[in-house]
DNA sequence: TGCGATGTGTTGATTAATCAACAAACCATC
DNA sequence: GATGGTTTGTTGATTAATCAACACATCGCA
């Protein structure tokens, strides 16, 4: 893993900054590159070294959060739920532009789905059916169910401007994780 | 006035934020090109591309925000001292670090000094000794009366972490300021 | 249908920034 | 006053970003 160039760093941060920006002020179908290129104050061909084109572009967000959040799960897999929802809602709030776009416009349901599925396979390892209160369930409803659960909770916090703190809300899915699983 | 290349433009906005930055932190001598690189996110090369050292890459600031002050000064010579102070006390609070610190730490009384040498030159053609309430009276004593009065307010503005709005402080040095003119 | 305006994706030449390396200066501590 | 560690200012080679220009596609409107 050679070190990238901070100069590549620098660009592609302000073009993702940009699009995430114009995404929460217009439809992302009347984004055109040049105003993404305007925004991130950056030369427009400087877009196409980096993305093959918007799509992409958006593609790569997703793919680049979700990895994070992926990450910060494993990091976080000795806390209870309580502990590592925590880390979580603390990146929601850190990057809470995007995820309330990516969670209020109908045009995003490719993350929605990307984001429920992560939560799924994560939470596959904490559930066991074969003993405790959960057993003779079957491990795919309750994934399913809680998976549901949580991204519709985190749903609800952002399509209300994040009415909690980002801790009460670890706190309170916490408990209810802990309590089922 | 070819214009300059955006690269260029962004590698000294950010030497420059990233040395005010620390300024705020630690003593001016303590501070060394690497801190300033690495604030700014810039090869330590990057900045001898643009400035001598530290010393003149303050210098530098300096020169700017007292050319800044001079222009909006000129843009507003239509307006009345309430008004025309209503930019510059915007431009105060919009660069409020930069001049708190400028005004605060005793090491930069060079600022003070250039400072009170543009109010000084910028209200010599507001002030008139030949007729009016001030006929009879010194321009010069005039002028550094007054210059020393609109220098101490601000002073005293950014040393009591600027207690009142930008606006309620041009007006209250503007009605003093057209009262005496 | 045609036309101007705008957006797209790519090109080649140029410029700025990067990085690693260097010698010299400085500074504290032994 | 020698020593090791840090800062400084500069270097040459390399890489990334820039800019202007291009052909082509798309779209609204006459």
């Amino acid at each position: 893993m050679t070190k990238v160039d901070r100069r590549v760093l620098k660009s592609q941060e302000a073009i993702k900054k940009a699009i995430v920006e114009l995404m929460a002020e217009k439809n992302f179908d009347d984004i055109t590159i040049r105003d993404i290129s305007d925004r991130a104050d950056v030369n427009r061909g400087t877009i196409y070294l980096h993305y093959m084109d918007k799509y992409d572009l958006l593609d790569k967000i997703i793919e680049e959060h979700i990895s994070n959040l992926r990450d910060l799960c494993h990091s976080a897999s000795e806390m209870t739920f309580k502990e590592g929802n925590y880390v979580w809602f603390e990146y929601f709030a850190d990057n809470h532009l995007f995820f309330s776009i990516m969670l209020n416009t109908k045009s995003a349901a490719y993350f929605r789905s990307r984001f429920l599925d992560l939560v799924v396979q994560e939470y596959k390892v904490e559930v066991d059916v074969t003993e405790g209160k959960n057993q003779g369930l079957s491990e795919e409803v309750i994934l399913q169910f809680f998976g549901a659960a949580v991204v519709g909770a985190v749903e609800w916090w952002f399509k209300n401007e994040m009415p909690l703190p980002p801790r009460v809300m670890a706190e309170q899915t916490g408990v209810l994780l802990d309590r089922n699983f």
